[in-house]
DNA sequence: ACTCAAAAAGATACCGGTATCAAATTTGGT
DNA sequence: ACCAAATTTGATACCGGTATCTTTTTGAGT
């Protein structure tokens, strides 16, 4: 037969009991743990003791409810698998829990429809503030977001009609760059590799189309393969252009993880890189520098926007009317050996 | 001067309103929206009428905080940046997202102190389960625990005192195997590269230990190299294999990224792998199969580990009197090219 | 049409805190 | 020592829902 421990069986102790103890009023108790700095020495003294001596936990469901503050920002990833977000993530985490801030986590897989209901599920949490790395939403998802009147940050490219806030690089800037970039190099005969169903890999394949404009070439079907995910990507990204396109002299991948791929399939063929093929990625994985030849790439500041993001978003959360703003960080070539 | 826009500022609709328009009571909306089935087809779509015309977003804070059950789980990471854990999590928010769960995500940094606030944290928040992906806590913080009598997983090995349940392999006896598997081989004078201030790598190199016990062999100093994170720290163990034991004939690393570390570092001195020196990782990276050679690996049940996590996870909370069990799911060797 | 058990809807109290304003206490100036 | 102003503490209502119990409605069986 189950025996009651105590009168709430294990539900924890409350505020109630705290004042008590120390006694003084639930009241006090609450300013001692939200602003020590209102109440007196002593008397904050004796509630931090109650509090240890109960091994009270301050309840942040009720908190949040009754002052209509939450402490909870909502992160939406296209995908959780994907390390190139885990930077972000981190100095996402590292600016947001010493403010007091909790992090909820999601997955979009890069469809309107599943964002939506994950923003949906975020709002019905009370969310503080909410960071989408996405740029296309569905129609419902942005007027939600609207409606909520939630600071929102928008994370993966710098979009055309902001929802509210943007802290981002242009992936259409950044791959016309690098397209350029090899294009200066003397590289003639530039291949494209890209991931279908994904919108900043479409954003990027624009990007490297500006730059053939720009050099007055033609953008050649047969040198656009769109493989994949994964590293067997970059290896069938080889195998379409030696069957297509055989005399491709450069090959820019539209992701790091495919860059790899492709040297590594190069490196199993026996192909030069970059002499009989150079290669370049849009995304500079700390793999890049290790692999023989290290690799050509676009340096992104994964681990800035992060910062930056929540950086914003707290600000904007203590001080509803500052003004929204639109941060492009940039981007960097790095030259190595693949080019 | 600021003007109001409704009367409650776009803080948006509460259920009342929901039930005004419905011509229903609060309590009817509630029912319609947690158990629908306990309300008459015709008032249920009226209230979901309602609901959609107002646009009303639940408050999951009320809920839970009104039924004592929150619908959030916590889950702590070592890394955040650490690539290995994303398919747990990605297999965690598989299983929890369709349950209605959402997922909140905090780092620990190996840190017993910091796991120990972040547990706090996450109790505060009334998370309905905890997922410690570490089996080293602090005392306050199994304490906390304990008393907040919450479900709790722990993930990253088979705890010698389990605080409730587990999901997990033995990294000592799986570290064990791969040794006794590159002994039996043919290789005799195996090193292991490790991981200074890494829990999981210690246990490893213990199972690297009982190998060479078991093999009679004595464990020689000169063979346990510690390096530091990342694909430079596999460049490190080969050198300090070359300076401090050249007649080394097999690496055993204790992560997947210094096993390729290690592998390019070979590549790039023309070492032949597995000739001059083989090599083994601890964990199997999808790239492990694609590098020259392809590198022999501890195949670890990541995924499985997240989603039978989650699961058991959810039968504990739904079923508070569940008997707690812990689950060893193993592990498998990938023999490849590198040994 | 009538009975009665089952199903549906409602009234009320409460979940565990905080905002707000009022009351009590302290502080400092003279 | 006395009083006004500032600081500290307390009483009360409320945040937005749900549990529980009660009342009303429904409908099957006769």
């Amino acid at each position: 037969m189950p025996v009651k421990t105590s009168s709430r069986g294990g539900g924890g102790v409350r505020m109630h009991e705290v004042a008590e103890l120390a006694g003084v009023s639930r009241m006090t108790v609450s300013r001692a743990l939200n602003h020590p700095e209102k109440v007196k020495e002593k008397v904050r003294q004796r509630v931090f003791d109650a509090v240890s001596q109960l091994g009270y936990v301050h309840n942040h469901l009720a908190r949040s409810l009754s002052s209509s503050k939450s402490n909870v920002i909502g992160l939406v990833l296209p995908s959780l698998e994907n390390s190139i977000f885990a930077q972000t993530v981190k100095a996402f985490s590292d600016v947001l829990r010493p403010a007091g801030f909790q992090l909820m986590l999601a997955e979009s897989t890069d469809d309107p429809k599943e964002e939506e209901a994950v923003i949906a599920a975020f709002l019905a949490q009370r969310v503080a503030g909410l960071v989408l790395h996405s740029t296309r939403h569905s129609p419902a998802a942005i007027r939600m977001l609207r409606g909520a009147n939630v600071p929102v940050i928008e994370n993966g490219d710098m979009p055309v009609e902001p929802i509210d806030m943007v802290v981002s690089y242009s992936n259409r800037a950044a791959a016309k760059a690098m397209t350029l970039h090899l294009a200066r190099l003397g590289y003639g005969r530039i291949a494209f590799a890209s991931l279908a169903d994904n919108p900043r890999a479409t954003e990027r394949q624009l990007g490297y189309a500006d730059a053939l404009k720009e050099l007055g070439q033609e953008v050649d079907p047969r040198r656009i393969v769109s493989v994949s995910r994964g590293f067997g990507g970059g290896a069938e990204a080889i195998a379409q252009i030696e069957r297509l396109a055989p005399d491709t002299d450069a090959l820019f991948c539209a992701g790091d993880v495919l860059a790899v791929g492709a040297l590594l399939e190069c490196n199993r063929r026996g192909w030069d890189v970059p002499g009989r093929l150079a290669i370049a990625s849009f995304d500079d994985l700390e793999l890049m520098r290790h692999v023989n030849p290290a690799i050509t790439a676009l340096r992104l500041p994964r681990h800035e926007i992060g910062r930056r993001s929540a950086e914003m978003l707290l600000a904007r959360i203590f001080d509803r009317d500052l003004p929204v703003r639109s941060v492009d960080l940039g981007f960097e070539i790095v030259q190595r050996a693949s080019s």
